[in-house]
DNA sequence: TCGCCTGATAGTTGCC
DNA sequence: GGCAACTATCAGGCGA
């Protein structure tokens, strides 16, 4: 039986099969990135003050995201269309 | 200059990319994530309960190996050693 | 002063008095802890099979637990109130 | 039977049931923590902040026992027996 | 949309 | 001294 109580049990079984495969490569990622922080204390590098630096750099771009998204804001409002952002 | 303040800038310069491009990557599976969650509200299903179903299985999982987990720590205890364990 | 900075001193401070004492509480209770596990093992029980015992017990708590919130679920999903349940 | 496997299971089970019930104890107190937090955040207060000031005051109690342990190496290396100390 | 609350992640501590 | 468990903090999702 394909759809047992209302639910189409088969898409439903997609949907977790596709979210469960999703977090697998995630789990996958985070792990890799563990590695690359002991790959770095193997060389001398407190992964510490690493995970510091990565913080820092990320706030860093956000602040510049904002700058950004506040320039598109004033050109618009000047009837300046902005020229295309990369992703 | 490549060394500055004792460290070899290059080789923390290259860790950080590494884990940069990483947590991209990262954040680009949780996105997808997201969007399997919305696709699947949007052919109306519910999802708090996919999620908790999710969170159910991967337990699942979890206390399975903490059942292997614990046999190997009896066999152990009792001073036998386990059978080689597949990965 | 019983106001400086314009926060009422006195109020804030018996918060914190509370916290710490708790803490204190805590810290205590969890020094108990170990004393029971270094109890057991002074009479030939192995410290690290019980806290695995325990941790499984526990999660098999926790796993009834999810089971009665996913059925709580799935009967608001399915627009029928669930009974009372007693804590 | 009360000896399974050479392990006396009694023993064992009273060691268990000691420990489960301390840990709903701590839990009970992190809860009673928590509730304070709460309290305080409803009387205004930030609870980040006040989690801020708990850890240093924490840290400074810490520091102050060091130069308490401190001062009494030297008391006894001076042959000069401290004083009793309160709690 | 905002605030809350649960789940994910990072840091700390204790064990081997 | 490294590793694993546990705790505390933080962020994203949910409900009002």
């Amino acid at each position: 039986m394909t759809n047992a109580g209302g639910v189409a049990a088969d898409q439903l079984r997609a949907f977790v099969d596709r979210i469960e495969r999703l977090e697998e490569e995630k789990k996958s990622i985070s792990d890799d990135i563990k590695d690359v922080y002991a790959e770095a204390k193997g060389n001398g590098y407190d992964a510490k003050v690493m995970r510091q630096v990565v913080r820092m750099r990320k706030q860093d771009k956000n602040e510049r995201d904002e700058m950004d998204a506040l320039l598109d804001l004033y050109l618009h409002a000047l009837g300046m269309a902005p020229g295309k952002k990369q992703a």
